[in-house]
DNA sequence: GGTCATGATGAATGAATATGCCGAGTAAAG
DNA sequence: CTTTACTCGGCATATTCATTCATCATGACC
């Protein structure tokens, strides 16, 4: 019926928590109408459910909506850590080495996600059935590159 | 007053979210009633704002407090749901087989996860790089599977 | 002692959010 | 052209959360 559909105000409405402090859906509401986007709290309600919004106490009494990493799922990175912590058993280093353990049998997919990095760094990886070793150009690369992944992983 | 003071109660209920799946102030409450520490909602309120506290919502209809939203996902079946649906493209049916299709490389993970669930009405399951093919019993039980699957992925 | 200020809390209530139910729209199947 | 199945979203309401107001306890001060 509308035009603008449920995506596109979705992602309205998380470019909006983003850009000014929200904090009521009522809020939010006020925001789309400005835009010509009629839709009620429950409507918005919804959408918060379905982007996982949330609504972060300042301390003070006052509320602000924000996304959470755990709703960036466009973003490459956002999605890449999510897959990582998901199925990354361990991570490890030994020379210009890094070794991942992960759930018995994604190894080979892990690694593909990793090889679709395409880092100079990396000059490849090798991957079992829970295994992945990635070779890196030099020691330092490697260190790098799991401190790297280890803020991913948080 | 209360020898359990303020600071031993919050305390407690930052443990508490995060061991447990809370969902409402009421349940932290409860919880708290049973280690004999009773406050009301209201003074749970108060303790979750100053705790900066966050309702995440799962996406379901579902929520859960947790302490950040960048805190790690460790548990919960609601959220091996979320594990699925990243990796699964689709889902299909043709007389007693399953076909499906997941991001490229993943094919042999997915299978495994469902290779350990060791169901009866499975046959049994055969992984390419991006697609899975699950022979089943019989016609019906592809249909009962196809339709579980569908379930756990919304 | 009394008085004042402060902080914690509950009861009641107001504000904000979630949801059951229903109808409209749409697409696929028959 | 029906029927069926789904998705979306409004309305009304239920649920959940925040806040106001009053009370009690404590400590500082005179």
């Amino acid at each position: 019926m509308n035009m603008p559909s449920k995506e596109y105000r979705q992602r309205l409405i998380e470019e909006l928590v983003e850009r000014e402090f929200i904090s009521t859906q009522a809020e939010i509401a006020e925001h789309l109408a400005r835009r010509g986007i009629n839709v009620t709290q429950a409507t918005i309600s919804r959408d918060v459910n379905e982007l996982r919004l949330v609504r972060l106490p300042a301390g003070n009494g006052q509320h602000r909506y924000r996304s959470t990493p755990l709703a960036a799922e466009e973003d490459v990175v956002g999605e890449l850590s999510q897959r990582f912590r998901l199925f990354v058993r361990d991570l490890d280093r030994g020379e210009n080495l890094l070794v991942i353990t992960t759930d018995e049998g994604h190894a080979a997919g892990i690694a593909y996600v990793i090889d679709k990095l395409d880092r100079d760094e990396i000059v490849g990886t090798l991957a079992g059935q829970n295994t992945i070793l990635i070779v890196c150009r030099s020691v330092v690369q490697a260190e790098a590159l799991l401190e790297e992944f280890e803020t991913l992983l948080q």
